[in-house]
DNA sequence: CAGCGGCATTGACATAGGTCAAAACGGCAT
DNA sequence: ATGCCGTTTTGACCTATGTCAATGCCGCTG
């Protein structure tokens, strides 16, 4: 299958250390990383940058290119660096549940086992860092400091998978897409990026495979929501919070 | 309110360091406890058991006794001993979302917040050991294995979240009830327990509350089950396991 | 051993969201 | 500009699960 770029990448620009991916697997200079602060290398000392350094290869991906599979060997742990990358697991007759989508910043592929536990494919034209696993583990065993920030990432991630599983068991229809819409304003800023009107780069499809829901409910109640004049859908996959309070009550379930 | 025993504990008796649960806020002897291997204190060196020991203290639950609220200081990290813990999360009009239930060897309260994330209340007659969680983050920065092991724990607990998305946002009915009953009988296993008939101390409403459905829902898909013979409900709340073949296709969604 | 109270089960009915199908839209390529 | 293809939106209808209410069951307790 031909990929092409259907969404233009958010933020207008990759970091400077990112603008020839054609490098594939030569190392990059991580110190002028535009999302470092973001990630598992914000608060690294000198030394520790560049033995990580020392590891990475940088990777592009397609819009709708596929990271790797569930139940795939788990060599390599990423970050992404641009770009977002949904992660997901299917059911047998082909049911799919995305578990999260990643941007600038997030970590993936850190299993505990020998293979990947879901799959990972691009949403968006993405630049991730790859690491490979085993190097990257016997960092951690050097720089606790490192492995500490790692912890904290996974504790929040899993609070976020806690407020996900209350979403998923308990919200209606609208109140998941308000709250979805929220969540991604809110991420959107803590990158640095427009929160309202907040870029959407997904699918009805992605979402409505990360909500829980069907394309047609996505979509039907994207249009409540725009006619109850909570949101506008504007172009280029912009969709501002015209009441954001209103979604938050939505959200909130009150 | 007054609480009562309306389970017995499974497993027949507590492990001797703590017999004596009124003993209250003094150290336990680690050493002698019967559920360490499972859980952090598992593989620790005899230096690192003393200094955890240090600051333990045990406490004990009775059913429906709550041990935190959601949005409490998170003073306190714990790890279940005996007996079963839900955590959970509201929405302010009182829908619940169980988000896991925790058994001997399981961890809770590390926050990265300085408040919790959730509540926590014991299903059962429960012991807790209760670690101050100053004194136990100081204790992890000293001995970086324990942090490790703890990584390693919360990326358990990340898989098993997207295991529980997935269930939540795409399985019916009878495929969430079916996938609790496995999980619930390959976690007994896993601890030493029977795994069949296997041991549901849960209530109908605590099963809906995890599984994202209500009282009725699950009772229904009980006696379906029953009916189809792939379970057996027999008394002192025990489910057996008539065709777990049966029960592990449906689960899957095949 | 009888009565009570909480939980579980069952029934009848309502509805949110799913399914299937058609139309509308929008970006890209010719 | 024009046409094409994939995506989104809308419509009509259906069903799994929720809701509300009654009954049944079991284990305490007096």
């Amino acid at each position: 299958m031909k990929h092409r770029f259907l969404h233009s990448v958010e933020g207008g620009g990759l970091s400077p250390a990112l603008r020839r991916p054609e490098d594939g697997g030569l190392p990059s200079p991580c110190s002028a990383c535009a999302v470092r602060h973001l990630t598992i290398c914000g608060g690294l000392t000198p030394n520790e940058m560049q033995h990580l350094a020392a590891i990475i290869s940088s990777l592009e991906l397609y819009p709708g290119q596929s990271l790797f599979q569930e139940g795939d060997p788990a060599t390599n742990a990423y970050s992404v660096t641009a770009g977002t990358v949904k992660i997901y697991k299917l059911l047998p007759d082909g049911r799919c549940q995305v578990t999260g989508f990643l941007f600038p910043g997030d970590f993936l592929g850190l299993a505990t086992n020998e293979t990947y536990a879901y799959g990972a494919e691009a949403v968006n034209h993405a630049v991730l860092c790859s690491y490979p696993r085993r190097k990257f583990e016997a960092l951690l065993e050097r720089f606790p400091d490192m492995e500490r920030r790692l912890l904290s990432m996974a504790n929040h991630e899993l609070a976020v998978a806690q407020e996900q599983m209350l979403l998923l068991g308990r919200k209606t229809a609208k109140e998941r897409v308000a709250s979805f819409l929220l969540t991604l304003s809110h991420n959107a800023t803590r990158r640095g990026q427009r929160g309202d009107p907040v870029f959407v780069p997904m699918s009805r499809s992605d979402i409505g495979d990360y909500l829980g829901l069907t394309t047609e409910t996505v979509s039907r109640t994207f249009t409540q929501l725009r006619k109850g004049k909570l949101i506008r859908l504007e172009s280029g996959g912009r969709i501002a919070l015209a009441d954001k309070d209103g979604l938050i009550q939505l959200a909130e379930g009150v």
